[in-house]
RNA sequence: GGAGGGAUGGCAGAGCGGCUGAAUGCACUGGUCUUGAAAACCAGCAAGGAUUAAUCUCCUUCCAGGGUUCAAAUCCCUGUCCCUCCA
């Protein structure tokens, strides 16, 4: 959420600092709110104010025993009136709520312009895809020949999910292990279990509620509709993880906050269809490993680097070729204020696709999450910024691996990291 | 499944329907003292918002949501979470 205050005096400025990621707002609405708003907050303070003084005054009165009578009916109206001005006014902040809920988050100067991600600006390339003197299958092909299962997926629970049995699954898993130490013993993230199915109000911290409720899959305890029985399965590690530090005062000196998760991710992908409906890719449900960091304000673009470098990281062991790109503003989340994407090189496709996505979020989740730390100069509650990026996503990390280190009978050489984590296994054969 | 107890500032922890935005301790900030530090002593110190050039002033907030009352941290109801006991 953009600050009131800013939406306040500087609604111009915001309106056209969202135009280049293409979200327009009607200025006059939100003014002519702002203004009765104004109108209506004094008249109802004002009418606090007098009942508040009456009240005290009764008080006094009665200790020093005196008629109250007439006293008590001098206030005899001020109740009522008091509910309406109050009334008027929730409804008043209530729209006004509505509508900055519904804004994104400002991009940063260094975001690129564009409206889609044919706009996005590549920053760099690592490693070159290799040549093959075969012809490549994708992972799907590959898979099957290691026990990679979509059809007994869809039998248990329909499109978009699979089953892996075998080396296959444990080579899953590696990866997974592989990230999580890899994160938490060489980059100094504190490892984090967190719950699968959150609330609205984490859903709310992190800016996926209340736009976005059309992407996530609900469940509702006990069949009950009653929100607060609702849960949702996350879409993404980042919201427990962290909701984790919603409604806290953090500590200075225990700054920055940095935690990795390994959770699965939960996706409608209510508006995909047609969209990569082949393969792990665009999976409803999918393995990431998560990092996430809260930093003071001044930090966060270099932690933003920081944060990326180790999603490389991950990438350079495994001695996959990718690139990272700077997303533009049209392609950027609806709570990023910057996202580097990285790439990963999928021979099978002959194309790069998104494996990692590190985001940088300044205050706009902070403000939500009522997560500030102390500032000791000035002695006031500043709040902290949000950085978050998959350290990778692992269901894609698969993939990757299994088109960039296919050999032409369709085994799978091992990448060196992962050797220890698969028993000592070099080679995936059928 | 049943019966109780609890949730208060950064933390711990008092709190009688009006004098309580809240005692006290810790932490923190400034000062005195000291070569320096510690200790001791003195002072300050909740957040959010309205208004203002700023000061001032005002409003809201004691888990959440309702209710009673001229007036609620305090009384009543519902919910959430924590704890204890019984089965």
């Amino acid at each position: 959420m953009l600050s009131k205050k800013q939406l306040r005096n500087d609604v111009e400025a915001v309106a056209k600092a969202l135009q280049k990621r293409n979200f327009s707002f009607d200025i006059k609405t939100l003014n002519d709110l702002e203004n009765s708003r104004k109108n209506n907050q004094v008249k109802a303070q004002e009418l606090q104010n007098l009942r508040n003084t009456q009240s005290k005054a009764i008080g006094k009165a009665k200790a020093a025993g005196e008629d109250i009578k007439p006293l008590l009916a001098a206030v005899a109206n001020l109740g009522d009136d008091l509910d309406t001005a109050k009334t008027e006014l929730q409804a008043i902040q209530s729209k006004i709520d509505e509508i900055a809920l519904s804004m994104p988050n400002i991009p940063h100067d260094s975001v690129p312009e564009g409206d889609s991600e044919d706009d996005n600006v590549e920053v760099s390339i690592w490693g070159k895809p290799k040549d093959y003197d075969f012809e490549v299958k994708d992972h799907v092909d590959l898979g099957e020949l290691h026990g990679l299962d979509f059809e007994t997926a869809a039998k248990i629970s329909g499109a978009r999910f699979s089953v892996m049995t075998g080396k296959i699954a444990r080579l899953h898993r590696a990866l997974t292990q592989f990230m999580l130490d890899q994160h938490s013993e060489v980059n100094g993230y504190t490892e984090a279990y967190v719950p699968y199915l959150v609330n609205s109000e984490s859903l709310m911290g992190t800016g996926q509620l209340p736009k976005f409720e059309a992407d996530l899959f609900k469940t509702h305890l006990h069949g009950e509709e009653g929100e607060a029985k609702t849960l949702y399965l996350i879409p993404t590690g980042e919201v427990p993880i962290t909701n984790m530090m919603r409604n806290t005062m953090v500590n200075e000196k225990d700054l920055p906050l940095k935690f990795v998760g390994h959770t699965p991710s939960f996706r409608s992908e209510a508006g995909a269809y047609g969209r990569d409906t082949r393969g792990l890719i665009r999976q409803h449900q999918f393995e990431k490993v998560e990092l996430v960091q809260v930093v003071k304000a001044k930090d966060s673009y270099r932690t933003l680097e920081e944060l990326t470098n180790h999603a490389e990281g991950i990438l350079q062991a495994l001695e996959l070729p990718y690139r990272k790109v700077n997303l533009c503003a049209g392609d950027l989340g609806f709570s990023a204020a910057k996202t580097y994407d990285l790439e990963v090189w999928l021979p099978g496709q002959s194309a790069y696709r998104e494996i990692s996505s590190c985001s940088c979020f300044e205050d706009f989740q902070a403000r939500r999450l009522q997560l500030r730390y102390k500032n000791k100069d000035t002695n006031k509650p500043e709040l902290l910024h949000t950085l978050n990026g998959s350290g990778l996503a692992v269901g894609r990390t698969l993939v990757a691996v299994l088109e960039n280190y296919q050999q032409a009978d369709g085994s799978i050489k091992i990448p060196s990291v992962l050797q220890n984590y698969m028993g000592g296994l070099s080679t995936l054969t059928q």
